[in-house]
DNA sequence: TTGCGTGCAAAGGTTTTGCATGGCA
DNA sequence: TGCCATGCAAAACCTTTGCACGCAA
């Protein structure tokens, strides 16, 4: 809760430099361990856990949630494709999880805020629903 | 993963009984065994999930979840507003939960199916943003 | 030197699994 | 009688917290 994030850390560097490497890429703290474990310079976990609640407090990095026991996702958003957001959809049935980009949902947005005043954040929100194929098999 | 559910055992039919009781209220396994725990016939957590879990697979009551460490919501629908379903609607930042019904978002959910053959379960999504307070608090 | 950041270990909470027993058909 | 369902205990899983040490400023 409370954000002191006053020193400049290696990990700090090393955790947000790797985040901006991969712009668009959603990841979790696991593989954000693995990486640097594999990379010869690992960060704990709890370090890296730490360091994603500070970046996403500040507004640089966007948490999302799939499912009940997954891990939570982690994102740099996309800079290229800033004024279309990229947002998450996962079928119910066979898990796959599908990004698309549609501005009838930014639209969608501004009516919540206007008529529910609910400012809607949906790089957080995940969509549930099911597939094309899954669809088509009911 | 297999859905045996051959039985008509007491718990089935109580869990069942109960959730129809209390059309479009979401609730916690947790809740769920306290409930019966206080109501002199205790029922085991594990049976709980495991006949949620069958439930919802059969398509007879919706699982949601609202945030990461937080325990997943099982809701048996409300027919009475079938027509305008309830939506859930969380503020990142007190965590308050909001419902509301909005045609708008029927709208979107059909677009969603024409545009990107994405079948949108409304009653399981999430939606993420500020709520009003929080908003103006920014 | 000050006190935040780190990382190990352990706790926290929800959900799942193993296994012996009980109950439906 | 056959076999699924139950429920206790324990595991699994992600995440958070306690605490001693290290390091940035």
């Amino acid at each position: 809760m409370e954000e002191k994030n006053r020193y400049q850390t290696k990990q700090k560097t090393k955790l947000l430099e790797y985040m901006k490497s991969k712009p668009g890429c959603h990841m979790t703290a696991a593989d954000l361990y693995a990486y640097f474990r594999d990379s010869g310079e690992p960060m704990g976990l709890t370090t890296i856990y730490r360091q994603l609640d500070k970046l996403v407090g500040m507004g640089i990095l966007q948490k999302y949630i799939v499912d009940i026991g997954e891990p939570a996702c982690f994102v740099y958003p996309d800079e290229t494709h800033e004024h279309e957001t990229e947002y998450h959809c996962k079928c119910e049935k066979c898990g796959k999880i599908i990004h698309l980009q549609c501005p009838e949902l930014t639209a969608f947005a501004e009516h919540m805020n206007a008529e529910h005043h609910f400012l809607l954040d949906p790089q957080r929100t995940v969509f549930y629903g099911l597939c094309e194929t899954c669809a088509a098999g009911r």
